[in-house]
DNA sequence: CTTGTGTCCTGTAGGC
DNA sequence: TGCCTACAGGACACAA
């Protein structure tokens, strides 16, 4: 469940080692994960590539090449990606790129629910029309009380499902949401347009905050151990959460004797303590 | 436009 | 032991 603070630590990790380096041909293992071009124009123009750097957008990586052209990465669910030894198998690899100094790039995925595509910058496909509508990034100053009260402002759904909507904060998922409640003291379930001005205040900052602590602590890997570090290594966010897969457990806040949680929210898993969050 | 629901996909956990 | 079902969840299609 990469959200922006895994997919962050992932890009920051990955850089120095595909910096530089020329993609030599792809292998497609799965042609479903190819979401542009086709395969074989897939293959066809990533052939020769030279990584110029990485970015990210929201939970997007988007390798940057050569040529003008980009290689975007959503690892959905339970993506990974690492730089492994020309002749290493990874498990659940889907695509794997040679590179010019003889290791591998992989990209692996269990459920086959991750994409790549490659693009021409500047002009993306319908494909990534999601990527195109995002919201600002909630760790840049772009994005505060102002703004977030605007999009909130009129909705009647649980502000819970609106803080997983990428087109208003790009890169929150489900248990960053969570936390960023648990820190503004909201519940879930409160509906958007009725938070007061400062709640939505300790809301846009909780939001800030939580994600900025995520990529401090390089996110977080939990029991499943399904996010990893590329080099296989574990974050430690998950030692910091408050919530978040706590059911049934103490609220984390000094003097407080709640029990956290749990709730489907929009058919999403939602943790909550029900003395802090109001 | 807004809101809610179903689907994709596969591994894993739990019940019996 | 093995079969079955529910669940995990990000994005998107679709219906109302």
């Amino acid at each position: 469940m990469p959200e922006l603070p895994e997919v962050e630590t992932i890009r920051l990790r990955l850089r120095p080692l595909l910096v530089g380096r020329t993609v030599v041909r792809a292998h497609v293992r799965r042609p479903d994960i190819i979401g542009f071009p086709s395969v074989a124009g897939f293959r066809r123009g990533i052939a020769g590539r030279n990584v110029a750097g990485l970015e990210r957008r929201g939970k997007y990586l988007v390798v940057r090449l050569d040529r003008g052209m980009n290689l975007v990465v959503h690892l959905r669910l339970s993506g990974h990606l690492e730089v492994v030894g020309g002749y290493e198998e990874v498990r659940y690899e889907r695509v794997r790129f040679e590179l010019d100094n003889g290791k591998a790039f992989s990209f692996a995925e269990p459920r086959v629910l991750g994409r790549v595509y490659l693009v021409q910058r500047d002009k993306y496909p319908r494909a990534l029309a999601g990527m195109m509508s995002m919201g600002p990034e909630p760790i840049h100053a772009d994005f505060d009380a102002a703004y977030l009260g605007a999009r909130l402002r009129g909705r009647t759904t649980p502000v819970k499902n609106l803080l997983l909507d990428q087109r208003i904060a790009c890169g929150v998922g489900n248990i960053y949401s969570d936390e960023a409640l648990f820190r503004a003291g909201i519940r879930p379930l409160r509906r958007a347009g009725r938070l007061a001005k400062v709640e939505v205040g300790r809301l846009a900052r909780a939001l800030t905050d939580v994600l900025t602590d995520g990529i401090k602590w390089c996110g977080t890997t939990l029991g499943d151990g399904r996010y990893r570090l590329p080099d296989g290594g574990a974050g430690s966010f998950q030692k910091r959460l408050a919530v978040f897969g706590r059911e049934g457990e103490r609220c984390r806040r000094r003097g407080c004797d709640g029990v956290v949680r749990r709730q489907r929210i929009g058919g999403r898993s939602t943790h909550f303590c029900p003395v802090c969050q109001r």
